[in-house]
DNA sequence: TCTATAGTTCGATATAATTCGAACAATAGC
DNA sequence: GCTATTGTTCGAATTATATCGAACTATAGA
């Protein structure tokens, strides 16, 4: 499959970031990514249809939050957590810290 | 007029916080009572209809970013940071330190 | 009481997002 | 090449949000 678009970190909307956090299974996905490290998609499936999954999974690429590449059939996903604290510090850390 | 109902800290959703703030019109109303202190939602119109307003001021009172009180003919708006702070450190000054 | 001011609520429209099945695409392995 | 595995994309239905005028509520002040 081709490769995918990802934002460059300069210009991801702050407004985008918390829109695709505000939805509770992609904050659980970044939950996870960040608890994990790296995941295929269908490590964060968990039961749902794939068509959905890989719906959020672009909101949340597209936002710049998630970084995806292709390894073999999977995609590997990872956060941006490095590139983001250098536009918008402090945030991730701050929704990561809340309890689930 | 009757009083609002603003929801107890501690039931606030960080999924409602997040999605709240991630309208710009919503973000620069939380901007500018970060930097202005309390403000009459009239403050904050920029001359948009104040049945838009009046609904963004909704949502972000029922997700508990702000507190509305009133005040003769006015509703004074103002952040409910120092509560936010407890339930979610840090969330709402990396959002407020993003450049706008 | 009359009028102005400040917002809310209602209702209708328009726009956007979510969901998910079905079809498709790309790779790995036999 | 065939088949299984992983995801993506399309399309359609459902649901949610935003927008804004109009009617309404509540208070202040003359």
């Amino acid at each position: 499959m081709r490769e995918y678009r990802h934002p460059q970190i300069t210009e991801v909307q702050l407004e985008s970031v918390l829109y695709a956090l505000s939805d509770p299974i992609r904050l659980s996905i970044v939950r996870q990514l960040a608890r994990e490290g790296e995941a295929s998609c269908a490590a964060l499936e968990n039961g749902r249809p794939k068509s959905s999954v890989s719906h959020h999974f672009r909101v949340l690429r597209e936002a710049g939050i998630i970084k995806t590449r292709n390894d073999g059939t999977s995609r590997i996903n990872g956060l941006r957590d490095n590139e983001l604290a250098e536009v918008f510090p402090g945030l991730l850390p701050a929704i990561l810290a809340v309890r689930s």
